[in-house]
DNA sequence: GTGCTTGCAAATCGTTTGCAATAGC
DNA sequence: GCTATTGCAAACGATTTGCAAGCAC
């Protein structure tokens, strides 16, 4: 972990991030989990290693790093968001059976890069995804 | 909306669905109402002319025409869905200030009818949207 | 009259807020 | 020491659930 901490510290500092010991682990995990986690996901995976750390210390950060370009909020299913550090122009795959969220490496022609402005309206952010049964899920028996 | 109704009954016979007061007067405000209202606008919308109906009504609604395949859920915003009764392909642009769901009439290349299946995954939803600040907005004064 | 539909009240789930304690420059 | 950050507890908003009453065939 300590040569990742150490990206992560320069990272943070660009930001104007301070590095506190909660920020950096969050950060931690999702760089090393390219999982799109929610934030439950994300508490009960931080709070092994830091045990006095509270959800709202996760909605905190995860707000904070949204705001700062570090890393995309998905809301896929409704009633949940999760968090992408992959901030490249991409899609996803949501699986209606195991719930997993898979990285789709294409983008959309309309809408990244080349253009900004659709019907007039001003594009900031461009959102694709599937939903269906993938591939693992499909593979199960049953 | 005698007219209109008829269409609505044969619609609603052909899904299996009984033609109650209040699925008929859900219904109808979607399809007179291309707005992609969320159940709050739906309830107060018809709450108007149903001064009994409740809220577990018009969700109950919802989740029936999703299943018989009369109406999409929109999960964009992540705290609320919205709903859309144009089923044919389409995306959507969200609006960051006013919260306006605008239809945009392009298809994704990927994922509609030539392909159902991606990285191995199968396809039964294609869901494509856009954020930013629309053309009523950019025009406002401030 | 049997089964589906409705609608109230309470519960639930994800998230946000108010605020006091704490940590880091 | 001052300011930003943390974390508890309570509030919140959208949605779901349990269940009793009502309606339609």
């Amino acid at each position: 972990m300590i040569p990742n901490l150490k990206k992560i510290k320069i990272i943070f500092a660009d930001k104007g991030l301070k590095p506190t010991f909660q920020r950096l682990a969050i950060y931690n995990f999702l760089d090393k989990n390219r999982i799109h986690p929610n934030a439950d996901i994300i508490y009960d995976k931080i709070v092994k290693k830091i045990p006095t750390i509270s959800r709202t210390t996760v909605y905190n950060t995860m707000k904070l790093f949204i705001e700062k370009g570090l890393i995309q909020e998905l809301t896929i299913t409704g009633t949940e968001s999760c968090f992408d550090i992959d901030m490249a122009p991409h899609h996803h795959f949501y699986c209606k059976i195991c719930s997993k969220v898979y990285d789709i490496k294409i983008q959309c022609p309309y809408g990244y890069d080349h253009l900004n402005n659709i019907d007039g309206n001003k594009i900031e952010e461009v959102h694709g995804y599937f939903k269906g049964i993938c591939h693992e899920c499909l593979d199960k028996p049953n």
